[in-house]
DNA sequence: AGGGCCATGTAACTCGTTACATGATTCC
DNA sequence: GGAATCATGTAACGAGTTACATGGCCCT
């Protein structure tokens, strides 16, 4: 549902190919929305014909031609009306929950391991975030002007940052209990 | 692809109808995972073709007769087999964070109203899931003898928890900057 | 008489994932 | 020569959402 809307922010902030977009949902819209090219490009597809976004072809030397996409006037209203109506709070999604109430069906230490994964990946996410962090917004290279863009940018990625150091948290917690229920 | 295997715990939990099912999840399956009836009853078609869990016609009074199903033998295999394959860690997917990056190109304040609606119901989540945590955990009518399934149970209660307490945090984070912002 | 709960489902649609496909350039 | 990056897509499938549908019982 918020996809185009996801794509339509991201166009304001930087107008790209559909190529471009792919790679910064890998990167900074990463954290807060995922989604693979195939899905980008179909979307885009769609948001052209509804005259929301705005093509170019650009001519490259050295690599192929791309389609360069901007957010048009229709587009803009369509963000607009889109931020003033109400959505509701996400529901929760969590395989790893799933499996950890299975496991007392099952073997709970063999769970050890996968949690112990899950831990290191939520600390590497951790510290990508916090090395961004101090890249764009807190370091002394980071711009000092004032800049309502960048202050809500920030605001979003410090809740990356809290999310990554809940589940560690947690994860730690989990780990705990695993290791008090074997023998 | 988690749905089957979140009905399977939650049938070897304890037996039940499609409708039964549906209530647990918006209830206590309802902290990390979603589904709806419709979804419920397709899947449970699904597993019941597939041999994973068994049907038996229960008749009542007073309300019409339920299907009560139960885990059987191929279905606890594909749960033992689904708990020691490794799972991603799941991404997440904020539509209030899309919203943020996107009143840079609109009125900020205007979204003050909608974060303080989403800490609310954050704020109401915590409650329901802290009632929970006394009444069948930490409160004094909560069994005492050691059980490896309710500790897992509570382990991830406890990671519901810290997430609502992590959200309501950082929506109070946001409401700051939203503030700060203003003219 | 009307609303809410119990109980089960179908149908249509959108969204997301996975696999497949192509082709040039750059770097090691 | 092979892998990685840039760049765009199609096709098939599975998962999730929304709307519609039925019908009896209980309570006010």
């Amino acid at each position: 549902m918020a996809l185009e809307h996801a794509i339509l922010v991201s166009l304001l902030e930087k107008p790209g190919s559909g190529y471009e977009l792919a790679r910064r949902f890998e990167r900074s819209i990463g954290y807060f929305w995922t989604a693979t090219h195939q899905q980008i490009y179909r979307v885009l597809k769609r948001m052209e014909g509804d005259g929301w976004i705005d093509v170019r072809e650009v001519p490259q030397q050295g690599r192929p031609d791309k389609k360069e996409y901007s957010v048009a006037a229709v587009g803009r209203a369509a963000l607009s009306g889109w931020l003033h109506e109400p959505i509701e709070p996400e529901s929760v999604r969590h395989d790893l929950a799933v499996k950890i109430r299975g496991a007392a069906f099952d073997d709970p230490a063999a769970l050890i391991r996968e949690v112990e994964r899950h831990h290191q990946e939520h600390a590497d996410r951790l510290a990508h975030y916090l090395a961004g962090e101090l890249r764009d917004f807190t370091g002394p290279d980071a711009p000092r002007t004032p800049d309502a863009g960048r202050e809500l940018q920030h605001a979003v990625l410090r809740g990356g940052i809290a999310y990554e150091r809940m589940m560690l948290a947690w994860l730690d917690d989990v780990l705990a209990t695993l290791h008090r229920l074997r023998p």
